[in-house]
DNA sequence: TTGTAGGCGTTATCAT
DNA sequence: ATGATAACGCCTACAA
């Protein structure tokens, strides 16, 4: 490895003190264009690069804002690390990903990890499994700021950006009543993440609105991935009557589940209407198309990383904002038209 | 902001040189128990942590690893990251992503930015219109290792991991003739990247070998979204003679394609035979099933990664390997198989 | 507009 | 077994 080219290299060669370099190199408007050109052009030439360390050793900043996630190969987390890229790679952050797998015991490692490295902020969206968030005691302790986003904490000390996820239940579920269903199976996750909880409440919520009355039997808890819905599809055919309508957490689930029940000669939605969530890509592929709720995965990312950045400039108070909910609306698609067999989207 | 405790601190409090605290964290052997206890019970309760910049600062070493990518929001993408993300974590070491959203000019910024923050390497997959790649000169001439995957540069200078497209592409080609398609239609990107070109390639190599004549007519460049294999099915309708298949360079527009194609009537595969790339998730949701060739994007990240590790480690010269191809075979389903109704997977 | 010098927290090299 | 001290490269009062 060639030596590195350090600031006073630089001022060595051009016979300049470092802190005209070190100005210039940041740009500073005192010093003059001359000098400068000067010295950005040797800085090139010599293929100088500035040193992060000494520099954060310097300033006790680090540029880096910690992502803990349970997942990045999912379309929706994918979207989401998109949008909190483009914002922090504009205000000059870079991010750190770390994965917890969906483990409550991984994601308290990258929180140490995250600690250790001096991230100067931290966006986290939980593992499944995680119910009590004091490793993030760390970090509340030293006054760095984080959030969380989409699976939240509900210690209501820290701040959560989501969608009302017990409301766009409630209008799926609505809607799924308004086509004339009343035994209707709702598929979740078997995880204590407010996600899965909020979603099920709107479930219950709606049947009472609507004077059904809620059976236990009509739950059924799995991984929701594409498969899991696959042999949901299995239990709903094998019950005493079968229900008209299901409610999918995720469209993937969703998706398993409607193919499957296609397979099997029921028709969707003439015989079984059915709704997804998250507005996945697979979503107006399947047919019928899933009707299911908008997930602004993007935005969301972009409004998280924007608030944890907003706190980093000082710009706003971590303590102010409490919770900050994103518009979620209902896609209606042919999947559970049952009322009227017109097709949209 | 809480003040950092520091090793003198921890020196100061126990009347102890800052040199036998280092020493004791280190868990260097020199030191007695006695010493070594008292220090690390004390760390504690202080809530010591050790200083990554400074002790980097002295280490030459940042153990980031920086990722170039054109979009982290495919499923493609995302799949190799988290492969990525596994390997370097494993290692010790962390991921600095950077989008360069199609753009070569980002992309240029992003070079310089990760060279700018030091980091140990770089994996890198090129923009849509990056044909030049002496931006990375700047890692070349530091002996900084880095290697491309997927979207490669054709500079042999440089370690590639990828598939051999070429290959896959005749397989998918050859698929299609064996079934009996002679008039077969291939939708690429209008891109100069070796991924399309290899695929373009390995069409026209089958058409060859299998002497059906090549015809410019039947080539149709978009971006390959679905939207675009929506547009590209009503140019395939207009055509004089109706195609009998159609190859096309992604999974997302081939379902576009052939959902539009149904939508006119056509019947896939017996009208049109249809295939795809990639094995996305929504090959196994459109109906009929997707022929595709599985790109193994996991493991892509993983190779890569560790490649990468290996030369970072002085386990493997960067200069001895120049391509690794990993394995793409053709997966069939319903929608290609035109010759026997018989439908699989 | 430019220069000087001290310090950010660690570790390695001496010396004790 | 422990201590003193000089780097590592950068930034920023303060001085000129």
């Amino acid at each position: 490895m060639e030596k590195e080219v350090t600031i006073y290299d630089l001022a060595k060669t051009l016979n300049i003190s470092v802190a005209t370099i070190s100005r210039a190199l940041k740009d500073d408007p005192v010093v003059s264009k001359k000098t400068k050109k000067k010295i950005l052009d040797l800085a090139e030439t010599m293929g100088y690069r500035s040193n992060h360390f000494a520099r954060n050793l310097r300033n006790q900043k680090t540029n880096m804002i910690g992502v803990i996630i349970p997942r990045v190969n999912s379309y929706f987390m994918s979207t989401v690390i998109a949008g909190i890229e483009k914002v922090t790679n504009e205000a000059g952050y870079h991010l750190i990903i770390s994965q917890s797998s969906e483990s409550c015991q991984k994601e308290i490692e990258s929180v140490k990890t995250m600690f250790h490295n001096r991230v100067d902020g931290l966006l986290v969206s939980l593992a499944y499994d995680t119910q009590d968030t004091s490793h993030f005691d760390l970090f509340a302790r030293k006054q760095i700021p984080f959030l969380f986003f989409d699976r939240v904490s509900n210690d209501n000390r820290y701040t959560n950006v989501l969608i009302d996820n017990r409301r766009a239940a409630y209008e799926a579920t609505a809607y799924l009543i308004a086509q004339g269903c009343k035994r209707i199976v709702h598929i979740t996750a078997n995880s204590s993440s407010n996600v899965y909880i909020d979603r099920l409440a709107g479930y219950k919520q709606a049947l009472e609105a609507h004077h059904i009355p809620f059976r236990p039997a009509y739950i059924i808890r799995n991984n929701l991935t594409q498969e899991a819905g696959t042999e949901a599809a299995q239990s709903i055919r094998q019950m005493q009557t079968l229900p008209d309508a299901v409610f999918v957490a995720n469209d993937n689930c969703a998706v398993g589940c409607l193919l499957a029940l296609k397979k099997e000669g029921i028709r969707v939605p003439q015989d079984i209407a059915i709704a997804g969530f998250n507005n996945d890509p697979v979503s107006t592929v399947v047919e019928p198309n899933l009707t299911t709720v908008n997930y602004p995965g993007y935005e969301m990312g972009v409004v998280a990383a924007r608030n944890l950045i907003g706190h980093l400039n000082g710009m706003s108070d971590i303590d102010t904002t409490n919770t900050i909910l994103l518009k979620a609306e209902l896609i209606i698609r042919a999947s559970s038209q049952k009322a009227s067999f017109q097709k949209k989207g």
